[in-house]
This record gives C-alpha cells, structure tokens and sequence, in this order.
DNA sequence: GGCAAGTGCTACAAAATACGTAGCAAAAAT
DNA sequence: ATTTTTGCTACGTATTTTGTAGCACTTGCC
C-alpha cells in the first residue's frame, strides 16, 4: 500500500496503560467512577445510577475497582471513591464536557 | 442502612456522557486511539499495535469510530485521527500518565 | 420479641460480544 | 505475470454481559 508504512510498528504502549485500559475498556467500569464522584452510594444506588448493569457485572467491577485502590467500602455508608479514585475522576471530567460537546 | 442514603438518586449522568461512555467502555476502543495518536497506521499495523485483537473487533471499532468522526481512512495512507480525534487523544492523555504512576 | 422492609450479594440460563484462525479479493510491488 | 501485501469477511469457540429471581443478613419499628 503506501510507501511510509513498512514494518511493523513496536508496540510502544507501556504495559501500565494497556493494563489501565484493558480495566477501563470495560463496560460500566468509567461509569461506576463517575456515578461515585459526588457521594457515597451503596450497592443498590450505585445500580440505580448505572440503569442497566447486572448485579454480577457490579459486583465483578466493584471488585476490580476496589482492588485497584480506586473505590472503597464503607460499613454502613456504601461505596465511595478513594483519593486516589478521585484523582482519577478529575482526570476524566474533561471527558464528559468533551462528551457533551461533541456527542449530543 | 445508613440514613444519609434514602431514596435511589437521579441519573444526572448526561445522556452524552453515558452513550460516550458506552462507547469507550467497549474493548480497544480508547486503546485504538491511542495507537493511532502520532501517526496514521493501515489495518494491519493497528492491529499488530493493539496485540490481541481480532480483526472481527477491529473491523466494529474502525467503524464506530468513524462514525463518532474520531478517526478516518485515508486511502493508501490507512487510519488516522481526525481533528476531533486528537482532540480526544489530548484528553486522555492524562489518563496514560496516571497509568504510569498508579498501575506500576 | 417479632415482622416488614432494605441491604449486599449469588445463581443461572440466554444473549451479546470477543477471540482465534483461516482465507479471499483487490491492490501494490517485484 | 507472479508474488506480497492489503483491507476485510467467515465462523466456531470462549468469554462477558444481561435479566430475573431469590437468599441470608441487617435495620427500623411496634
């Protein structure tokens, strides 16, 4: 085909961002993050907010997202995004204006 | 449970975030982004680039891609990002960063 | 205490999605 | 003209998500 494209490519996408993207390439998995970004919800809420998702796929994202250090629970409270979480929630709020501008 | 937590709250989740989200909460999405982010690569190179994808999901992706206007084909050139597109790339390129320091 | 309502979570079949491999038709390179 | 490379399709298998039902446990209340 064209001329400027030989070989392949090395793959220079650090493993960390493959890793990042292979959990967020997940349905819900952004989702989950952004419902929490103002308060805590518990179980049912946090399903309430993300109309459609099954209780086993929350339950399996819960589980990723905790073990990620992103969200934790709290007895008696719910769940709720950790510092580090909410880093990662500032990280992606331009995306939602970008969203907003551009897929309406 | 907790009294702070009484009824199941709205979705104030933007119907663009979610469909944008839905979206990228689909697998090499945002991954095929970012492979094309410095330069334009043919199928083959994408694929190579994003290992493991089969070309079935490539082909789907390709598509809806094109028809977010994210990226688009240029014959004997292959893909590559559009304006909107790198306007995305420069949006999550945040996110590559807090890969690198938190999924190490 | 006893009971109703709400909680987090599990089970499981069906549907959708992704994987992995093979390969085809057209264009390009030789 | 023949070989390579290209974008892309087919298709059976594996994985993921959906949708619905419900269980065990806690909470609020009389």
């Amino acid at each position: 085909m064209a001329k400027g494209i030989q070989t392949i490519r090395e793959t220079q996408t650090s493993t960390s961002l493959a890793q990042a993207l292979d959990h967020f390439g997940r349905r819900w998995a952004l989702r989950v993050i952004w419902e929490l970004r103002s308060e805590a919800l518990n179980f049912r809420a946090l399903r309430a907010a993300c109309a459609g998702i099954s209780p086993a796929v929350m339950q399996a994202r819960l589980h990723q997202l905790r073990d990620l250090g992103l969200i934790e629970q709290i007895p008696g409270l719910g769940y709720r995004l950790t510092a580090e979480g909410e880093q990662l929630f500032r990280i992606m709020a331009p995306l939602a204006e970008w969203a907003e501008s551009h897929l309406k």
